[in-house]
DNA sequence: CAACAAACAGTCAAGCCTGACTTTTTGTTG
DNA sequence: CAACAAAAAGTCAGGCTTGACTGTTTGTTG
């Protein structure tokens, strides 16, 4: 319960501050956990955020779970697949996910923790959003358009940090999905 | 002179050891500048690095015109043209961008200065693209998919941050410029 | 219920970063 | 060439962060 309660402080900190400013002594405070405790728990600055990375990864999964669970059918559902990404990767959770990416670029320790989760995550992502297209790898192209897509949102959700950029996103999103859907065409439904 | 090697060791830190890493004496050790002289050009770490940002800014452009001019023509010209915009957004140039934009997020200041800037860079970078392209942005969806060609490097230039990706981007943009030159088939050349 | 271990709480010193202050050098102008 | 202003150099104190240390509570087991 206190490690749950570090955690989620951890996350607001990072989506907040950013990674320099989430000092441990401001995590404890805000999970309202003394300074031992946290000690206790994760000996270290890098324990804590390490930890948070994993934590962030689960959440990450329940709410593509969630949001994939409404989705329509028919041929509008490409449409909705990407939208979905889309506001996924520009939400408070892909924040908290891109500073820990930065400062891990150099951190070799928080590398050595962040690196193989997030290409773990990255697989996750791809096989789910291959099956939430019904898309058949097999047919040449197809995969890296799947992946480009998933790199499209990633870019998207990077130029999002800086300033609100949901009706850019979402015609370019609208558009892309079109596009897809030509190229996926014969493979779907 | 002076100015210019700050700059510089800014810039270098900024890749090496990213924003919280880059501290003032530290450049000011690593451009052989004093640290007096540092603070009469620079008072602050944040006059420091937005200077920085302007003066990337400059590199970022003779960079990019410098690979423009080495372009092929004929029908091979999208596919240079995309993987040009991909190995740019992948080299050190991007990495302190990321820094600093990341840094930016957080920081109201910095935002403050970066902000419009990048906003600036982006549309000088679009036009660009599209002149490359030969694109005909007043036929429906083509500014849309080069703006998505803008992003998707950018995505793809934040993956490459924690592992090197060149294989993987290589594959993706050819395929991306396949797409890219069906979408704006009858406009370019 | 007593004893022991684990979790939790609070304090604090060492280290680092920033930016202010003082002194020295360089260069320009009358 | 003298005087003055601008640039450069060096020093340093204040503030903040980290993680080590010590004391206290909770809970479990014999």
């Amino acid at each position: 319960m206190m490690r749950a309660r570090l955690l989620e402080a951890t996350l607001d900190c990072l989506v907040e501050r950013g990674f320099a400013g989430t000092s441990t002594t401001l995590v404890s405070e805000r999970a309202g956990v003394s300074r031992g405790a946290q000690l206790h728990h994760f000996p270290t600055k890098n324990d804590l955020v390490v930890a948070a990375v994993e934590h962030l990864t689960e959440r990450r999964g329940a709410e593509l779970a969630a949001a994939a669970a409404t989705l329509p059918d028919g041929p509008r559902r490409t449409r909705a697949v990407v939208q979905m990404l889309g506001d996924h990767f520009a939400s408070p959770v892909f924040d908290a996910a891109l500073e820990l990416w930065v400062a891990a670029r150099s951190d070799e320790h928080l590398l050595a923790a962040v690196g193989p989760l997030e290409q773990r995550v990255g697989r996750e992502t791809h096989r789910l959003t291959v099956e939430l297209l019904g898309a058949d790898e097999s047919v040449p192209g197809v995969r890296e358009m799947v992946q480009a897509t998933l790199d499209l949102v990633r870019g998207l959700g990077l130029a999002n940090t800086i300033s609100d950029d949901t009706r850019r996103r979402r015609r370019i999103l609208d558009t892309w999905a079109d596009t897809l859907d030509t190229v996926l065409k014969g493979t779907t439904r």
